[in-house]
DNA sequence: GCCAACGTTGGC
DNA sequence: GCCAACGTTGGC
């Protein structure tokens, strides 16, 4: 019994780990997410094969600059129980982890960026909710419907 | 570099 | 359990 696959956006700063990196190395374990709300969605929901969209943030044209694929269930982010990490948690215990991770796989880079403020202008067609425009959101991992995917990606 | 938005922390 | 203070995110 297979889940459906689903689909979800990922942002990462390019300075700290760009869709380059992720070609270069070509899967890379999510490690420093703390938010609960991101943790849930990579812990609760993310199957192996679902589809990512990569996503550039804090940088000169934040957008969607590929795809990937998730290539783990969730386990635990070991840089919460290691003192020297800038992601150590010093109340996270091997024996109950409070961060967990998933692997991410790189897919392709699109031909070009789509930029957020190209996917601004989609408004009406992706939805108010839609997190990456909704104002504030600074959600670092959240689910993307497939009709968002197909319309995303249709504008490359 | 600025700062609005927002999540987390901790005193009470 | 409220909420002010604080830290972080991320667009601009």
């Amino acid at each position: 019994m297979t889940a459906r696959r689903r689909y979800w956006l990922m942002k990462s700063e390019p300075d700290a780990f760009s869709i380059d990196d992720l070609q270069r190395v070509g899967t890379e374990p999510w490690n420093g997410v703390r938010n609960y709300q991101a943790r849930n969605f990579m812990r609760d929901q993310m199957q192996v094969g679902d589809g990512v969209l990569f996503y550039h943030s804090n940088c000169a044209v934040p957008g969607i600059v590929g795809t990937a694929t998730v290539a783990s269930r969730a386990y635990p982010d070991e840089t919460q129980f290691d003192p020297k990490s800038d992601y150590h948690d010093p109340k996270a215990t091997h024996e109950e982890p409070r961060w967990f991770l998933v692997d991410v796989a790189f897919e392709r880079k699109l031909k070009r960026t789509i930029a957020l403020d190209e996917i601004k202008q989609h408004g009406d067609e992706l939805g108010e909710e839609f997190a990456l425009i909704r104002r504030g959101n600074r959600l670092s991992v959240f689910p993307v419907s497939a009709s968002q995917w197909k319309f995303l990606l249709a504008l490359e």
